[in-house]
DNA sequence: CCTTATATTTAGTGATCGCTACAAACTAAA
DNA sequence: TTTAGTTTGTAGCGATCACTAAATATAAGG
């Protein structure tokens, strides 16, 4: 009985910096940065807070790494590029955002787009930096449009499209069905295509 | 020198408490259930906490009644029924959000679509609680597009509008300009005219 | 006047917050 | 083998968290 087990205490790095990050960005996309406390963060990762602030320098240092990390997943915004016309880019990118807010295997909802919406003063910086990766993401849409529309129906059309990613993103969080996603989808493609859009390179079907 | 204001210490009620309830509304408003300490809410409200729980309770109490105080206020869901087709109340909804959302006299974003998306693991049940307050801004404004679209296509159309909805208060937040929102709101309704749903009292124009 | 009831303040409670001083324990270089 | 340099766990920092026991001050009822 109380046969304790010694555990290490020098040495080189025990623990994998890129999976402590995994488990950070996880715990962040679900609960927020407010609703994760510093606890919860050494008790998943399995090290002590030395070791924490030693790797990544503060609380919000680990959730910008996250962020980061989030932002490199094979997500949305990626490879929307194959398209054939402007219908088809819309609906790849509904359909990504969808399966990837829905995904099973991970979090509801998207961590950008829901993160940090409300956050106490102390951390209006951070919130602000929330912001900034969401406007990013705006841009982003709107370079992939061009190829089918001139710059400002791309900037218009992409503030509205990031607009249907946020809200299908606090849908994924409040519990909706892929196929309720998909209905959503089929709603904003159906409005876009029945509009008829200046197409100045391919003519519109 | 440090001559203390005495300070009343019985007797009856001292302090509104409609007004409580608005100065903590707008405080959640802002910064979220958990941006916002007792400390700050006693401090804004000028009383003790001992006052505070006796008139509510706990935190989460108070929370709850600035919530039925925000849902009461004559917002985006009131009085869309005055309009004469479907697209009129389409545009008349977005519009009254956009108004809510960017009322320079308020706290910007809807404290309903963009409160408790993320919240730590002890306040799940409270983040429930607001889930259940958006699905019913979704089922209002489904009955308000019945009078001109059967069930299944206004539940449809409602789970999309409340989408655009939850992404409207994020963008608001954000920083977006009033005129930003109406552009948006005017790729929504572009998209709902030109499809020309099946209006089964109305003929679509 | 005195009693009762209630609302208030003071002054905390224990728990948890993000974060860190420190020394033990390890490796690698001298 | 010694030394230097890291990383680790322990332990605890001061501050703040949501919340409350107890005492005090007022008003209403008799």
């Amino acid at each position: 009985m109380d046969k304790l087990v010694k555990k290490r205490r020098g040495g080189p790095r025990t623990f994998d910096r890129d999976q402590a990050i995994d488990i950070a960005m996880r715990l962040f996309w679900r609960h927020g940065y407010e609703g994760v406390s510093l606890n919860d963060l050494t008790a998943a990762i399995g090290i002590a807070p030395p070791s924490l602030y030693a790797a990544f320098g503060s609380k919000a240092g680990l959730y910008r790494e996250a962020l980061d990390r989030y932002s490199g997943l094979p997500r949305a915004l990626s490879n929307l590029g194959e398209t054939a016309n402007l219908y088809e880019a819309v609906e790849t990118l509904l359909d990504r955002a969808i399966d990837a807010v829905t995904d099973p295997d991970e979090e509801r909802g998207c961590m950008i787009s829901s993160g940090m919406i409300q956050c106490g003063e102390a951390h209006a910086a951070l919130a602000r930096e929330l912001a900034e990766r969401r406007s990013m993401m705006r841009d982003t849409i709107a370079l992939k449009l061009e190829p089918w529309l001139d710059r400002n129906h791309a900037a218009s059309l992409s503030r509205y499209l990031v607009t249907i990613l946020q809200g299908l993103s606090v849908q994924a969080r409040d519990g909706a069905s892929r196929e309720d996603l998909k209905q959503i989808a089929s709603e904003v493609v159906a409005g876009v295509k029945a509009r008829n859009l200046p197409d100045y390179k391919r003519g519109a079907p």
